[in-house]
DNA sequence: TTGAAAGCGCTAACAC
DNA sequence: GTGTTAGCGCTTTCAA
């Protein structure tokens, strides 16, 4: 009932040979209009699927995947990438795939794009990249893809039809998530959004994620809330950071847009008074706040999966022709000291 | 560098014949001693990937795998399971598997014990069971194992040592997080841990939910709190709930351990004052009453992903001789109203 | 105990 | 245009 027809049987049934139907199914032309109605008659009747093993048995080309990302040396959020990336490799390892990961430095532009000549001279097929440095980022793609080079984005979305598809977070949306949090989390009072600019410069991202935070409030109209943005540079952040909590004695809730929670726990968790705090990225050191409960909430933006799908979407699309999805919007997982564990 | 080395290299190194290679690496046997160590000393060289595609190929056998669960017409949390079996289907149609799905009625313990029957008449490889009835179940697994036919469960915790793997979650540790988010939600007052049994038993499982979520508030050591356990059935259900309500003033947060929240949130979103409200299971009615805040968060246990899992691991178990792990707990996703539409 | 050879489903080169 | 054939990496006869 459910027998799977090969090349073969299909050539059989339809009375030619096998390398007829394979011009067929592959449109190389060369084929007679009879020859072409006989075994498109056959195709017609059965359920035929391509074994895509076989087919890449025969492959003799190597694809070469280059990816690009922030070294997680200097930025620990990346860490998670390189397994998601190996995942990917080992998962196909028997297919014809190189695939080699690049880092640049997050705070140096230079680094960025001097990571990208040197993926250039290895002529890739297509380059993963978290495209940190919008603007160099933009023109990067667009002489990639003018070199027939695919290129898929992954954590930070870009605006350019030059990308082939996108793998990550609304952000938008998970500024929502975030306000909705607090406005569980805070009865009344100010909230504040902190976007804590470490070294490096990502600010169109989080301004994405307070523009979804702040759609949230305006949605809910309650007039119990006040919200205040601030931003908080590194080398002061500390003595900023106090200057505001005395200014703001209603302060009652923080929304912190990076993933530096974990640097607002420190100073918040020895005040009287208790502050909500929902931040982003299960990084060790927040983790050990949330579990002491100084951090209510993180949000997880599962950089390993971003990485493994941006990789997995190229791989079947060499090897098993599989359209690469546009836009992959990743679930936005919200985090307790009690789940965090499963994430991990 | 990184050269892929198949039989054929190692057998020409080596100064042996591919068959010989074969009979090295399936420990087959009928090998001399000498011709042993030849291959092997290649083998430690160099880092050997065999080639699962193309080991698969060859292979004949149909291997025949059978699911077993309540029919999602009667319970329809059991749906997206099915999605999530075409998808590991789909995954893998190139290879010789025969995946079939049975449904027993989840109120009917003799469903499940005839459908077991006209599995065993299949004489599957593997059966993937949602064991809803324990006693039945452990029963019926034995005579699996006895049989030599591989038994894996999901959503559903089954002790016994005849079963190969479980995916699902950890109830316990749901419970917990059900008590932090209800610890965030109400300050103090009385919590309900509400028990909405339906028609069919799986008290086992709802129990594990109390005993984490009881532990998480003794842990918590909190006086404002406390806990009551109420089990509810269905026909009186709407009546006994509000003799329950009235009977309970300070009634702050209610805790559903099944996927029943939203014949809760039917009547406490009409009451005057807000009682917290944490559920299970992302059913659309469950998700109406999370958008409009009358359920304020959802825990999800993804069907859908257990199925997938139980099924791929079986099939990567027979075609790539992988290891099935023994236990994979999914995480504990947490859902809100903002969060709710990238999981489904 | 061993090597040679056929064949899994598909592709591509090559005669005709 | 079309059919034949070799070969991808591996397994499994089968003859030696």
């Amino acid at each position: 009932m459910n027998k799977k027809y090969t090349i073969k049987d299909i050539a059989e049934i339809a009375g030619v040979s096998k390398g007829t139907v394979d011009r067929v199914l592959h449109k190389r032309g060369k084929v007679s209009k009879t020859a072409l109605e006989k075994v498109n008659t056959v195709l017609d009747r059965i359920d035929y699927r391509p074994n895509l093993i076989a087919r890449n048995l025969k492959n003799t080309k190597i694809f070469n995947i280059c990816v690009l990302l922030p070294n997680p040396k200097i930025d620990i959020y990346w860490e998670g990438c390189i397994d998601g990336i190996n995942d990917a490799i080992e998962e196909f390892i028997s297919f014809n795939i190189a695939v080699t990961i690049y880092f640049f430095n997050p705070t140096n532009t230079n680094s960025f794009i001097e990571n990208n000549e040197e993926i250039l001279k290895t002529s890739p097929d297509a380059v993963l990249i978290a495209p940190l440095f919008y603007k160099e980022a933009v023109e990067i793609v667009k002489n990639y893809n003018a070199l027939g080079i695919i290129s898929v984005t992954f954590n930070n979305y870009l605006k350019s039809n030059a990308i082939k598809s996108f793998v990550g977070q609304d952000l938008f949306q998970s500024g929502k998530v975030a306000g909705r949090l607090l406005e569980i989390l805070v009865k009344k009072g100010l909230i504040a959004i902190l976007h804590i600019d470490e070294d490096y410069e990502n600010a169109i991202y989080v301004q994405e994620k307070e523009k979804g935070f702040r759609a949230y409030f305006n949605q809910v109209n309650n007039t119990n809330y006040t919200i205040k943005t601030c931003s908080l540079q590194h080398p002061n952040f500390k003595r900023s950071f106090y200057e505001f909590i005395e200014a703001h004695p209603n302060l009652a809730g923080i929304f912190v847009t990076t993933s530096k929670a974990f640097q607002v726990a420190e100073i918040t968790s020895k005040l009287d008074k208790k502050i909500a705090l929902v931040g982003y990225d299960l990084l060790k050191s927040n983790l050990n706040y949330l579990k002491s409960f100084d951090i209510d909430f993180l949000i997880h933006q599962n950089p390993k999966r971003q990485a493994y799908l941006g990789v997995v979407h190229l791989i079947e699309y060499f090897i098993f022709d599989k359209e690469i999805p546009t836009k992959k919007l990743l679930p936005i997982d919200i985090i307790n000291s009690e789940n965090a564990n499963n994430y991990i």
